[in-house]
DNA sequence: TTTT
DNA sequence: TTTT
C-alpha cells in the first residue's frame, strides 16, 4: 500500500540555523526545535518533558531560515521523518533521526522575530531540479520573492 | 476502510469566542479564524485570499476559550470536519461546515493574548461521559488544570 | 500571524469522479469522500456518522483520480478547506465548503481498486505557471510519470 | 510558545507487534512500519527509499495491536515524537527515536489483515490514571469495546 | 453517495 | 523488516 510520512511541529529554535552552501548553490539549513509537553507524574506533580527535533531544510527554505530564523524563534514545520545511519569517529554504526522540512512557516509576532510577524515558505516539488529550482525558489534573495504558496490553480474560474 | 477526518489550522480569532452553556454545565463555545495564502495571479500581481472557518469547541476546551481567547489570537486548532444541514427561517436547505476542535493551543507571545504565550488544552476522550467527565477536564474551572497532555503512560518505566 | 490551513482525510469515494477539462488543458476533478465515526450515544448504543467531503483536484491529480479512482475506491487526500460563496438559481446566497487536494494517494490493495494498490500524488507547486507547468505534471498523460514525490534534494549528498 | 508535536504515518509494519504486559496490567506494544518514496534520481532513474519508523503503542491501542495487527498489515498511525537517549551494553551513549501513538487506524480490506478491514483506536487522554482506564479502553479484552472514538459531545444538541 |  |  502506498505510504505517508509526514511530521507537523512548532516550537522554538534551539540555536542560530548552521548553513552550508554547497556547490552547485544549493543551501541546507539544519537547525534544532524544541517542543515540550506538561503532564503530571504518578505524584500528580506537573512535569515537563522537552523534545528536541533536527529540522533540515534544502534550497529555498534554507534560505529564508538563513535570512530570518534565530535561536528562540518560534516556527511552523511540516516535513517527513528520515533516519540517517552513520558510523562516528570511533566505528561505531549510529542512528540520527531528522526532520526534513516540507514547509516553515514563521509565528510569533514582530517583537519574537523582527521581521514583521510571520511568513510561509514552502519547499518546490514535481521535477524541479537544479537549475531551474531557482526559478520557483530564486536562490539569490527571497525579497518577497519566496513566500510562495501552492496555489497553482486559476483564481478566477466558473466555480 | 477505516476512516480520518482530521484538521490542522493555525490562524486568527476573527471575533470573540461566543460561549453557551448547555443545562447539564457543558459548555459550548464559537468563533471564525482566518487563515490567509497569498499567491500571484496570472497578471504576477501579489493577491491575498482569506479563508474563514468556523470553530466549535466542546467542554473543557470552550471553557478555556471563554477565559482566554479574544478576537485577534492566533491559535492553532486540531480537529475534525463537520457539515450541518438545516433549514433556515426561510424554510431553505442549508450547510454549514465547521471545525469541531479536539485540541487547542493558544500561540503568541504575552504581548498576543495577555496570558503568558501559549498552553495547550485538548478535548477528553474514551468512554468519559457526562459525570465523570468532570473528573478530566473539571467544568467549573480550569485554573490550570485544563493544560492535560495526552501523556497517559508511566513516565518512569525502564525504557 | 503567517497561517496554516491542512486537510488530512482517508475515506472512500461516494461516487466516480466527474472530470472537467477546461481550456488550456487543465483538468478538475471532483468527488465526494466520505468518513465515518462511530461512538455510542446516551442510551449506550452504538451509533455511526458519516461525514461528507467535497474534494477538488486540479491538473496532474485530477488526471490521476480520472484514470485510477473509481466509487467506493479508498483514498488518503492532503489538502486546504476552500469556502466558496453564489447565489444559487434561486438568487439565494449559499455556502459551499470543500477540500483542495495536494496530495492524494491511493490506499487499498489490488483488489480494492484495479491498479495494484496504491500511488502517490502531488500537486505541483512555487511559480510554475501555465506553460511550464506540463513539465513537473504533464497535461496530456500521467504514464507513470505523475507519481512523482516532493523529492527534490540531491539524494546522495555527504551527509 | 505553546508546542505541536505530531506525526502522521501510513506504512506497513515490517514485523508482528512485539507486546510486554508491565505489572499492574499496563501493555506496550512495539513494531516497525515501513513507507517508502520514490523519486528520480541525477541520472532520471526512478529509484526508491524506505524509512523505518519504531512505533510505540501503550494499553488499549498496544492491546488491539496484539488482538489485530500482523507483519505486512496497513496500518494510519498518529502519534508524537519521542527521542530517548540510553547506554548500550558498551557504555556507549545511544538515541533511539520512536513514534508513541495516540491513534492507530487499521487499513486494507478483509484480505490484507483478515479483520474486516479496518477499525479506528484511540489512546485515553485527560487525567485517567490507573485504575479508571479501564473503564475507557479494558484491559482484559477489546471486544468492540475499544473502536471509541473522541466524541463526547451530545449529539441530539439543538444546532 | 462510500466503506465496515 | 513492509508494501508496490
Amino acid at each position: 500500500m502506498a505510504s505517508v510520512n509526514k511530521v507537523i511541529l512548532i516550537g522554538n529554535l534551539g540555536k542560530d540555523p548552521e548553513v552550508r552552501h554547497l556547490e552547485g548553490g544549493v543551501a541546507v539549513a539544519r537547525f534544532p526545535i524544541a517542543t515540550s509537553e506538561t503532564f503530571k507524574d504518578k505524584q500528580g506533580q506537573r512535569q515537563e518533558r522537552t523534545e528536541w527535533h533536527n529540522i533540515v531544510l534544502w534550497r529555498g527554505l534554507a534560505e529564508v531560515a538563513e535570512k530570518y530564523l534565530k535561536k528562540g524563534n518560534p516556527v511552523y514545520i511540516e516535513g517527513r521523518l528520515r533516519t540517517n545511519n552513520y558510523q562516528d569517529k570511533d566505528g561505531i554504526q549510529r542512528y540520527s533521526t531528522e526532520i526534513v522540512a516540507d514547509q516553515m512557516t514563521m509565528l510569533g509576532s514582530r517583537s519574537d522575530n523582527g521581521n514583521g510577524g510571520g511568513g510561509n515558505y514552502q519547499e518546490s516539488s514535481g521535477s524541479n531540479s537544479g537549475a531551474n529550482y531557482s526559478t520557483s525558489a530564486p536562490a539569490g534573495g527571497n525579497s518577497g520573492g519566496a513566500s510562495s504558496f501552492q496555489n497553482d490553480e486559476p483564481d478566477d474560474l466558473p466555480f
